[in-house]
DNA sequence: CCGATATTACAACAGTTGTTATGATCGGTC
DNA sequence: GACCGATCATAACAACTGTTGTAATATCGG
């Protein structure tokens, strides 16, 4: 089926292309300068080019904003799936929790517009729908590897996959947000530490000891 | 001494009462809004007045946004010092913790506004200094509030103070951002069980014994 | 090379922003 | 009553914002 009736744009490979480009323009003046100062003149500028081209590829500002803040959390996303598969339960889940935290330029500047735009998306419920759809998405990925994790028998089987995983990703959101914050802290070095002892923490049977130990 | 050379500024109780109360309106602004949308004009709305009495008392809007920014940070200390300390240590430990939380109305309030700010200070290194200074501040009272622990004997003795009062700083941060996103996961509740969970797991001694932060 | 279409530059627009100057009002003090 | 300073309203200012329309240019299939 051609798309005829689909209204939109002419989609073709340059026109997605410039758009990308665009994009792209948009997140390096709002990490250098902020949100704010992203205006339709400061993009174009960027791109050094005039603001008809902006005006020509989106609808409106909101459009292009919105899109940027799609790409920003995709790109987070992209690293997380690109974490080394290669080691067992635990080394896996290690890597994709330091996939996810800013251990270099790059995903620090992605973090830093990542900051922005949950700003902005404050006052935007469809906004912060996404970010918390992504979390949500990150969360069930780290549940996953718990379970691998626990059929391992490396896990307390007391522990509930659900609430390990919504707190191991509240540690890494603490640990990214601080890295922003207090970078001599909370260094790219530091996440190793703090990862591999939250995880170590998950194989010990607790204090409490309901019962543990004779079921299985 | 009659400050006759000291202040810039008339520095009556009724200036300083009526700056105050500028502040205040310029938090609703911005908490409701957002601090794109907090111009001189809309506080001046929300104050009920025109803008001549904010050029009257601030310099200019900097000025005003400054003081503002670091009201919210005191807010926040302030309920931590309000903590209750009748219990015993592992208990006053939790309650400074959900202190800091977003448990309220009004806590939840005050992380929103201070999202925004962070926001703004991730381009001002001066502003962002005050959110680090203020962090150290926090993390410092959870060390204290661990070395308590640790003299009790329910703190293993090869546990780094400075270490686990990072680690439990960077999950508060993580569960008050969290909270921001995705209230129906990280709501006021649930911060009670995450928050004895990570205490728990502080009195057991364990097995790698990972080494202590980066020694530099 | 031509013509159609995509792409871009440019200018103007109506609003909004922070700042500043000026004048009015009110409460005190010689 | 004359005077002064604090407080505030009002208006104007230039700079900046997003949007839109129009003209110029580039690109590419024929």
């Amino acid at each position: 089926m051609v798309d005829i009736l689909s209204t939109d744009r002419p989609s073709t490979d340059r026109f997605e292309a410039r758009r990308a480009e665009i994009i792209a323009a948009a997140l390096r003046v709002i990490e250098r300068e902020g949100l704010q100062a992203a205006t339709v003149r400061a993009i174009a500028h960027e791109m050094g080019c005039t603001t008809g081209v902006l005006s020509h590829h989106f609808r409106n500002k909101d459009d292009l904003t919105a899109l940027a803040g799609n790409e920003v959390t995709r790109a987070i996303a992209r690293r997380i799936n690109a974490a080394d598969r290669s080691g067992g339960p635990g080394q896996q889940l290690a890597d994709v929790a330091l996939a996810f935290l800013p251990d270099d330029a790059e995903s620090h500047r992605a973090w830093v517009v990542w900051l922005h735009f949950l700003a902005a998306a404050l006052r935007q419920p469809e906004h912060m729908q996404r970010h918390s759809l992504a979390n949500d998405a990150v969360r069930r990925h780290i549940r996953e590897l718990l379970l691998d994790f626990r059929s391992e028998g490396l896990l307390g089987p007391d522990l509930d996959p659900d609430f390990e995983a919504a707190y191991l990703f509240a540690l890494l959101d603490g640990l990214g947000v601080d890295a922003l914050i207090s970078p001599e802290t909370y260094g790219p070095h530091s996440f190793v530490t703090f990862v591999s002892a939250h995880l170590a923490r998950l194989v010990v049977t607790h204090p409490p000891a309901p019962g543990a130990l004779d079921g299985h």
